[in-house]
DNA sequence: TTTAGATAGTGTTAAATATACACTAAGTAA
DNA sequence: TTACTTAGTGTATATTTAACACTATCTAAA
C-alpha cells in the first residue's frame, strides 16, 4: 500500500516524567559517507505520510504506536499546516530531496497532540534515534516543527484548563501530589495545596483507590484514578462564558 | 495562477440575524438540459480549493469575501476533514466528473468557520444560489458538509465558552438583551436578566457608548461596544480546570 | 393628552466557591 | 530514638453565583 506524497500527519508526543513536560523528538541525520560529518543532523518532530487508505486519526495512531509501543493513547488533531513555503528551508529541500519526495510538491501536515506518562513506556524504534526533551530546551528542529511545536503546546495548554486530560500525563494510579504538580509545571505557576484538595475533592470523577504509594521513604500517598465514565456522566454543561 | 487540486478549504460561515444562528450554503445543481428535471440539485457548504500560492488563511478569507463583500471577518481554522471515502458518495462523484476534477484523488479538506451578524451584509455571488439557512433546518448537505457543519458548531459552542466571540454575532454596536440572546440561542437556554447583566458589568471590555437604540417602540436600550483592546489587556490568565 | 403596550433597567439575600494561611500525621533511614 | 520527608487537614473572609419582581421610559394608538 502506497503513501500518499501531499497528506502528513505530525505527532507532537508530550511525555511527562513527573518533573517536567517532554516531548519527543527525532533525529534527521544525512551523511555523504561514513567518515565525514554529515550535510545535516539535527532533530523533527515524529510525523509520516498517510497511507492511500487510511485515516488521518489511523496515522497518528499508528506513528505514536510505532514508537511507544503504546495503543489508545490520548491523541486530538489541533491544528493543520499547509503554507506553501513551509517547506522551502534549504535543509529542508536537502532532506527532502535525499529521500526521494519531490522538494517541489505541496505537503498538508495535520498535527495532532498526544499525551502520555513517560513511566509507562520505553522508546523504541527501528534505525531512527529517537529522544525525549525537556519542552523549554527544545532547539532550532526541521520543517515548520518549532511552529508546530509552539501551537500544539497552547492548544494543549488550553484544553487543558477545560477539560480533565491532565491525567493523560501521569500514570494509571496517581497521588494528589502529582496531580497538582502536572498542572503546576504545565502552566508555570504554583497551588496552595489545601485549596487544590479541596477542589479535587468536588471532581467525582478523581476517585480514591484502597491503596497506598509504596517505596517511597516518607509517608505514603493515597493513590487515586480517574474514571472517564464518572466524568461522561457528572458533567455539567456548565457555562463560563469569561469574566 | 492555479488551483491545488488535493487542498480545498470549506467554510461554515454562521450568521446570526438577531433571532437564531443560520448558516450560509451554496446550491450544487447539475442539469443534463434546460427541460429535464436537473441529475442533481442539493446545498454544501461554501468552500474552494487553494491557490498554489496562497495560504489556508487567505483562502479562507478570499471565499468569505467573495460571498459577502466583508473583510476582516472572525474566522477560525478549526478541524480539517481528510477521510480517504469522504467524496466517494455517488452524487458527490457525479458532480466532481462534472466540474472536471478527478473523482479517485483524495482531497483535504480545511475547516473554517466564520463568525458575522447578517445585518452587516447582503449575500452577492456570481452565478450560484447562495442562502442563508437556520442551523437547525438544514438538510442533508452535499459530500461530507453534514458531518463538518457538526464539528464546527461543536468547536464554535466549545470556544464560545471561553472566549469573547458572542461579539462577533452581533452588530458593532448592540444592547445587552442582544448580547444574552445570542448566548441563549446558540446554547438553547435561557439565563436570568439581572444576574448576566451583573456578570457583563465586571467585564470591562463590554464598554457602553453614549448612544441609544432608535426606531424602536419602547424604552430604548443604552448600545454598547467589545472592545479586543480592553480585553486583550485586562483578561487574567484565569485557570479554570473544570469542576 | 392619556393610556396601553413593550422592553429597559435595577437590588437583596442565601448558598457556593475561592483565597489565604500553618500545623500534625505517618512513614523511612540513619 | 531521632531526624527527615512528604501527606494530609480546617477556618475565616471575600467573591461569585443563583433565585427572584418591580419600576422606568419610550412609542403608538385611542
Amino acid at each position: 500500500m502506497e503513501l500518499n506524497p501531499y497528506i502528513s500527519v505530525d505527532c507532537v508526543v508530550f511525555g511527562y516524567d513527573s518533573e517536567k513536560l517532554n516531548v519527543l523528538l527525532v533525529n534527521r541525520t544525512l551523511s555523504d559517507s561514513e567518515d565525514t560529518p554529515p550535510l545535516l543532523s539535527d532533530y523533527t518532530l515524529t510525523g509520516n505520510h498517510v497511507y492511500e487508505n487510511e485515516t488521518v486519526e489511523a496515522a497518528a495512531n499508528r506513528i505514536v504506536f510505532d514508537l511507544t509501543g503504546l495503543e489508545n493513547i490520548y491523541l486530538e488533531q489541533f491544528k493543520t499546516f499547509a503554507d506553501p513555503d513551509r517547506l522551502t528551508n534549504a535543509k529542508d529541500q536537502l532532506w527532502l530531496q535525499s529521500i526521494g519526495r519531490d522538494p517541489e510538491l505541496r505537503v498538508v501536515s495535520i498535527g495532532f497532540f498526544a499525551l502520555l506518562s513517560t513511566s509507562d513506556i520505553t522508546l523504541e524504534w527501528k534505525g531512527r534515534e529517537v529522544k525525549w526533551v525537556p519542552v523549554k530546551e527544545v532547539g532550532a528542529l526541521g520543517f515548520d516543527h518549532n511552529h508546530i511545536l509552539e501551537e500544539a503546546l497552547k492548544a494543549m495548554r488550553n484544553k487543558m484548563k477545560h477539560e480533565p486530560i491532565g491525567f493523560e500525563l501521569l500514570p494509571l494510579k496517581f497521588t494528589l501530589t502529582q496531580l497538582q504538580t502536572v498542572y503546576e509545571r504545565i502552566f508555570d505557576t504554583t497551588f496552595d495545596k489545601r485549596n487544590f484538595r479541596k477542589k479535587v475533592n468536588r471532581m467525582k470523577y478523581v476517585v480514591p483507590l484502597n491503596e497506598k504509594q509504596t517505596g517511597v521513604s516518607h509517608k505514603p500517598a493515597q493513590l487515586y484514578m480517574f474514571s472517564r465514565d464518572v466524568y461522561e456522566k457528572t458533567k455539567t454543561e456548565q457555562f463560563d462564558f469569561i469574566v
